[in-house]
DNA sequence: CATGAATGAGCCTTCATTCAT
DNA sequence: TATGAATGAAGGCTCATTCAT
């Protein structure tokens, strides 16, 4: 049942081939760079082949973005298992989205522009499915450790508090300063270098406000990073260590 | 002198014009539905006069910028007037960002759509400027408030950590939970309403990370937001409390 | 094999139809009277089936250029197989290009617009080379001649004399005495009336000035001429004596 | 009555102004950069004045084609003062055309535009007239000389040929090489370094070829041109032999 | 299925010329 | 007389999408 025809294979290694000349495009060019002619160029198919797979721009754009999240997230649900208390299991998942964002650049720039526009609403139905799917995902992910770190008793959030508060905060912050950090004009006023690194201390601080245990004046979370590059992204740990 | 002749106020009422319009189609059409053609069509003037006042789209764009900005920092540099301990002021600042953005939702989606565009590059030299003048008094107005906290002693940052670093997470979470909270599929998979109250706790969490004291379980910022609306922001009371 | 399918045939003849209105609307509104709206509105497709033949102005342009240079050349190396002494076979050439002005006076507009202007830098690679390699053959032709002369003795060229000084000389003087003899002001003011038989005078007094023998007095290069038209030219002969 | 009013003076100054901006954008930027805008913006006054000064773009060009043909026409009014034998005084011509050519090369590329583009008959009257009247100048000189040799008795030119006839190979020559010659891609071909020594050659050839004596190996032309030089164009040498 | 020619609206920008002030 | 804002047609070019082969 889960082996493919050869046709069948065709068209998925196709599709695939497609998305990675439209990254490219995308990261190399910009949105405005990126032309169903340019692609269809590129991988040495025709326009009408590339329809084949994708109903409109917009439809392809948006499974660039699913394939995108899907990256994230599988390293998001790699970060949960590591075996620790919830808080530093929230370590992992800040080390699983500097990962990401270190070890697939191109991703990352995808996920912005596409933020920004409203793309989505074209798509195919399908893909607007995968595109809820893969974000229910990643929500489960972080709120899931939240939730754990209240079970454990390390957390408490009194209404109207929501643990989906802190998950918010945390993915605005991430996100945002991520843009924020791209614009080097804002860089250069604040005289900032290494935005990384001060993205980690930020959201470390931020989960302190939460009175999340142990805070980090209690515990060592750079150790604990390092037990976690190493038990569970051992295989990434080269690239975020460069 | 200061009197401009007939012509002058004209001429400087259509820039407005322009302006005016091009956020609103920015706004309603996104980045790609804005162009020279819309605009002179929307003013009914011709794409000629579109053109006296700016010399390339790029430049425009830099001019909506500066608008929005100029917006921003002035309620910032209000904000920071406020009679009261620094933190008191950081929260006046976030109440500045949140009028800003209730008052004027188009230019905070402006600038958003600005962002990650790189426009000023194309711009006019005064255009560039102004840009650059604005972003400085933004950081200004940020950073001195945070200076102001650790001068009072009621915050501390040993290095590696840096004042800038509290203004560029305080940056980052309320740009990027902006943008994500303007994507329904986001705020529906997390499940958070009122995404405007849920970052007033954000910040506050984060400033409590930070240690800063008075921390918000010590204080009364609701209160001290309070009195912000009504000795500093009186006029503008109205639009926050809708 | 050789055999076009229909669709390739129809691609091929439209690219010729594209290029025959050009030639048109240059030679009759000048350089600047021709504008791929123009050609696009002519033929009747749409502008984008003109940039699919030729990918900017310049290319074709370029195209028209070189369509203009083989039908010249084409003239030339017919000429040079005249049976006869070198300077016979040098007013062959002569004759050629008279023929080539004569027959297709909107070829030799082309040239004489397409000269002034640098537009083959802009061309697509492949263009760019059918000029060089078609320019070479002309210059091939006309210099091959007069080393023909040279090497039959009847011709000495003493240093720092070349022979592609003669050729420069003859060309220089064809292409600018055409130029010259379109400007009413100017044939009025010489009072001449058939410049096409003054240039076939000029070029033989030019070739006597080098010296290269049989000189003009000693030879009867109408009755030569006669014999090229007879001979080489025989199926041109009728737009000639027109 | 020859003395202008401070008013009259004014504008006749501005119009030198507008024709020597003209002149350097055309060099500059080609026949396509030069615009009405431009030039209103480089002399600092409105696009209304300029329009007071000439009727239409064309009338400006017009206007510069004739101040082109102005400088040439006195330098050719100059070298046919020469004391000498009437080849000799043709020697002069071509030397002046040089020092023209070489002292003034943004008149010769004037020139060579506007040779090309059907302008005058858009001007108004009186610039045609005047264009009319320079050609005239021009082709008196030449023609006078060439007359001059045929009643000394240097030149024969037997009937069909015409003494308009030379005039008009010498002009056609000049004209057409220089353009030829600044085509690159063509010198490349002949292998010609020095186009301006060859044209003189050249000259030189096509004179000996009417028969039209001294005949240049009886004659020594080079010390005859040392003698125009130092005694017509004394102030000019120093830009010819650079 | 795959192709790629064809479409044509749309984009940004320039410019000669006019005319109210 | 001088100004320069306003015009609007025109220019070169791109691109998502369709559809006959």
């Amino acid at each position: 049942m889960a082996t493919l025809s050869r046709k069948q294979r065709e068209i998925r290694d196709r599709e695939r081939l497609i998305l990675d000349v439209a990254r490219r495009l995308l990261l190399d060019k910009g949105y405005l760079g990126l032309s169903m002619d340019r692609i269809a160029a590129e991988i040495e198919y025709s326009k009408g082949t590339v329809y084949q797979h994708f109903r409109c721009k917009e439809d392809l754009l948006t499974a660039l973005a699913i394939q995108t999240k899907l990256k994230r997230v599988e390293l998001f649900e790699r970060a949960v298992t590591f075996d620790g208390r919830p808080r530093e299991r929230m370590t992992a998942i800040g080390a699983a989205d500097e990962i990401f964002a270190r070890r697939y650049p191109d991703y990352i720039a995808t996920e912005e522009v596409l933020y920004v526009q409203s793309i989505a609403c074209k798509a195919s139905e399908s893909n607007q499915e995968a595109m809820q799917a893969v974000d229910g995902r990643c929500v489960a992910a972080v709120c899931g450790t939240i939730k754990g770190g209240i079970e454990a008793g390390d957390l408490e959030i009194p209404p109207p508090r929501q643990a989906s508060e802190i998950a918010f905060g945390i993915w605005g912050m991430t996100f945002g300063s991520r843009i924020v950090g791209k614009t080097p004009t804002c860089m250069d006023q604040l005289g900032i270098t290494d935005a990384t690194t001060s993205l980690r201390r930020m959201q470390q601080a931020y989960l302190d406000g939460w009175n999340w245990r142990p805070l980090s004046h209690e515990w060592d979370y750079d150790s604990t990073r390092d037990r976690i590059l190493g038990e569970v992204f051992a295989d990434e740990r080269a690239a975020i260590t460069v």
